[in-house]
DNA sequence: TTATCATATGACGAATATGTCACAGATGGA
DNA sequence: TCCATCTGTGACATATTCGTCATATGATAA
C-alpha cells in the first residue's frame, strides 16, 4: 500500500471503509432507520458499543458519517449526498450478480 | 462472515471486490484505457501475470467485468454500467475528503 | 505431434485487518 | 464533589487476505 498510485490508493481506502460488516450494517442501519446514538446502534445490531465506537470512528474520518454530542450521547448521521446513490447502485448490481458474489472464492467465506 | 444478515453479506462482497488495489487498478486502467488483454494489463501495471489473473477472475465472476477469447488472448472489458457511476461517486467523495481517507488509522498503510 | 505463447489455478507464507478486553475521557445530575 | 452513564482508545491475539511460485490448461502454428 505505501508505494502505491495517490489515484489507486483513494479508491482503496474508499472501498476498504465500506467493505467491513460493521461498517457497513452501521451504514445500512443508519440509512433506514434515520440518526442514532452509538448504543442504539450498538443495542440494534447486537454488537459491542466498543466495536461501534471503532467502526464510527473510521466511517467519520473517511467522510461517511456526522456527528453531533446531545448531552451524554453522540448521535450519527449519514452523509447521504455519497452514502444514498452509492447504495443504490450496489443495491441494483446485487440484485444481478448476488449469486456470483456469494460464491467468489476469492472473497472467502 | 459466515452468519451474517444476507444483505449485508452481499455489500461486503461487493466493495470488498473493490477495496484491493490490483483490483481497482484494473478497473481503473480499463475504464481509462479500454478493453485489454490479460498480458496488455500486467504490462501496463507492472504486475505479475498470475496476479492479475486472480484479480480478473475475482472482478469478472463477480460481475464487474466480461471477456471474450481473442485467439490465443483474453481480452477483458468493464461492466460499465455498473463501474462508471460508481467511480464517478468515488471521485467526487475523494475530491472530497481524500486527506481524510489518507490519514485515517484504521483503515492502516 | 511438438513448440510456443497466453492465461488460469492451487497452495502457502507473509502481511493486514478485525474484534475483544481493559481502561480512559466526557457529560450531567445529585 | 461523587456517581452513573455514554462514548472513545490502545494493544493484542486471531482471523483474513494477498502476492508469489510452481505448475496446469488452452490455443495456434508448423
Amino acid at each position: 500500500m505505501s508505494q502505491m498510485d495517490e489515484r489507486i490508493r483513494s479508491y482503496v481506502l474508499f472501498f476498504k471503509a465500506l467493505s467491513n460488516s460493521t461498517r457497513i450494517a452501521i451504514i445500512d442501519l443508519l440509512r433506514r432507520g434515520g440518526d442514532k446514538t452509538v448504543s442504539e446502534i450498538a443495542r440494534e445490531l447486537g454488537f459491542e458499543q466498543s466495536r461501534v465506537s471503532h467502526a464510527l470512528r473510521c466511517l467519520t474520518f473517511c467522510g461517511f458519517l456526522t456527528n453531533r454530542r446531545e448531552g451524554k450521547n453522540k448521535i450519527y448521521s449519514l452523509n447521504r449526498e455519497t452514502i444514498e446513490p452509492l447504495m443504490e447502485i450496489a443495491d441494483k448490481h446485487i440484485e444481478a450478480y448476488a449469486n456470483h458474489l456469494r460464491r467468489c472464492e476469492v472473497l472467502r467465506r
